[in-house]
DNA sequence: AAGATTACCTGAAGGC
DNA sequence: TGCCTTCAGGTAATCT
């Protein structure tokens, strides 16, 4: 029994960790029957039980914090010419969770997506809080949608990152988890980042100088290149009883750290908020004031 | 109109 | 079988 779920906050890292957990086991897979439970959190829930059943999985990929099944739409009972494509954009979210297992194991509360498969597992979607969303789209709805979303922080040119944060006047924590313009950063890996660049989460980010950006720039893809490396912070995966958690959250230097000591300096980890999320930060490492007195307010 | 704030949702944790 | 408040955070809606 294959077994995946998350444990909380998926970021990139986590969602990049599942599609490829999730790539070999669902690709060419058929969806057989779908079973919804609350559907709040999804858009036109009907139209996932019209179309995904007799629908192929063809791919498993990742875009910013979205899980996305590209998917072959092959059933008879559908609105779609033949042989279209569709895409199913999974977001889980705070507490989103995917199982795949036996369709025929005890269901966890709070389970919302039930797909039976070709191969007699089921691919279930549990999460908690529904903060999550799940949506199926068509490829000029796909486009458009995924158009809405920023830079892949580890795709995207460095000049184009130094460019967005000169014309921006928000906070560059803010700025971060903006995923209108980089995709995939969430409160850990923004903090984290932050730290490991020295730069107070506070800051305007027009007002970061040139070496500064560079750092940062450099930091977001140095963090999130390790959390992919050590599975993410949370993520979990069971393949036969022999799985590996997530071990990044080891190496957290900030977030959840406050109160305790700064690796580097040693200094009272604080933490306060920003952009109305808790910001976790090194009050010495990350100044918001610099000596040359540069920063805009 | 960009930036800031609030609402959504549930369970864990803490105060009394 | 204790009750109540607070907190967590990704995104959309609302406010300024």
């Amino acid at each position: 029994v294959w077994y995946f779920f998350f444990t909380k906050m998926p970021e990139l890292p986590e969602v990049e960790t599942i599609a490829r957990g999730l790539r070999a086991p669902l690709g060419g897979r058929r969806i057989m029957g779908v079973r919804l439970g609350k559907t709040d959190f999804m858009e036109e829930p009907a139209r996932l039980l019209r179309e995904l059943p007799g629908s192929q999985i063809a791919e498993v990929r990742r875009y910013g914090k979205y899980l996305l099944l590209d998917l072959e739409v092959m059933g008879q009972c559908r609105s779609l010419p033949p042989d279209d494509r569709a895409c199913l954009l999974l977001h889980l979210g705070m507490t989103g969770q995917l199982t795949l297992g036996d369709p025929a194991g005890p269901v966890a509360r709070h389970t919302h997506l039930r797909m039976a498969l070709d191969d007699g597992r089921e691919l279930r979607l549990n999460d908690v809080r529904r903060f999550g969303s799940v949506r199926l789209l068509g490829p000029a709805e796909l486009e458009s949608w995924l158009a809405r979303l920023g830079l892949d922080p580890l795709e995207a040119r460095e000049e184009d990152f130094s460019e967005l944060l000169g014309r921006s006047r928000a906070r560059i924590k803010a700025l971060l988890l903006d995923q209108g313009r980089i995709r995939g950063l969430g409160n850990i890996y923004t903090d984290e980042s932050l730290w490991s660049a020295r730069i107070h989460p506070a800051r305007r980010a027009a007002s970061l100088s040139r070496s500064e950006a560079h750092r940062l720039w450099k930091a977001i893809r140095s963090v999130l290149t390790q959390a992919i490396r050590l599975r993410g912070s949370s993520v979990a995966n069971y393949v036969d009883a022999q799985g590996q958690p997530g071990e990044y959250q080891r190496r957290h230097r900030v977030y959840g750290r406050q109160g305790k000591r700064c690796a580097r300096c040693g200094s009272t980890i604080l933490r306060i908020a920003i952009a109305g999320r808790s910001s976790c930060f090194c009050p010495r490492c990350q100044p918001l004031v610099g000596r040359a007195g540069r920063n805009a307010r």
